[in-house]
DNA sequence: CCTTGACCCTGTACCTACTACGGAGTTTAC
DNA sequence: GTAAACTCCGTAGTAGGTACAGGGTCAAGG
């Protein structure tokens, strides 16, 4: 019934060092131990590890999914709470997508130019290099292009 | 002309400790310095962080912009190798969206169905505990909904 | 019984890319 | 002249682990 570690990985999904990491960080409690001061796990420790191996696979962060443990173990349960949490969480996952969407249509825009260019010097260079001819997003140096110093 | 650390973090976009970190790290090399010990920047210095700064923002990593500054400083220029680095670089991030993709696809649906089902049991925290598919060994599954009060 | 190899233990260091101090010295503005 | 703003160095912290080193333990084979 009880297992070893190494066992207790292979069910959850969790590396072995990662098992003791959670435990260090106080994500899972320290488990029962032989004798010989092995750990043993039963298979509640299993499915809290699972459980966690899985918000992980969502892309939660350790301090969201330490939410959602307690949540999960409160008997009078507040669905608004876990709901809040994954909806911040996905909005945040959609920014990420956002922005690394940006950055592989820059990537993919100074990448094709390069292409087509390559004997006049590198775009790819130039996009890094390049003083000021910015229409990049946010920025604004106040630097008037009439009036260069 | 040549300027204080303060001034080159706002020119070149790279806050004013993350300049000092590159500089430790050998990225940047160590500029010169005031009688009282004060680095001091020159233009190309402020080009070398921006060259830093528009890699950073284009999701490169720090070795990646190593390698793009070497790659930029060497005369012979060699674009075949900044284009390889450019188009790793792409596949990687767009590794990265399709699995954020996935990720968020993942957390709407679990949180749409957590909207129209909630009074059975949150099936967020569901997705999280259910103990499935995968290989169960032997495990019966039924647990009936007892209904909430 | 003894050895061999596969486990397991603790503790620490390392990774990325920064950021945030603490405590001191320096420059600048009024 | 003095107070505020700036700079210095070194260290430690962040997330989420991974990777040893240097030991102890357990099962099987000879």
């Amino acid at each position: 019934m009880r297992m070893k570690i190494s066992e207790a990985a292979a069910l959850s999904g969790c590396h072995l060092e990662t098992i003791r990491y959670y435990e260090r960080i106080g994500l899972v409690p320290a488990p029962l131990r032989t004798g010989a001061g092995y750990r043993t796990y039963g298979t509640a420790d299993v499915d809290r590890l699972q459980f966690i191996s899985r918000g992980r696979e969502m892309g939660f962060s350790l301090d969201e999914i330490r939410s959602l443990l307690r949540l999960n173990d409160d008997p009078n349960l507040s669905c608004n709470e876990v709901d809040a949490v994954a909806r911040g969480h996905l909005a945040e996952v959609q920014r990420r997508v956002e922005e690394l969407t940006r950055m592989a249509d820059e990537l993919q825009r100074v990448i094709s130019q390069c292409a087509g260019t390559a004997r006049g010097g590198c775009t790819i260079l130039g996009a890094l290099r390049r003083r000021d001819d910015r229409v990049a997003p946010g920025k604004e140096e106040g630097r008037a292009p009439s009036a260069p110093p």
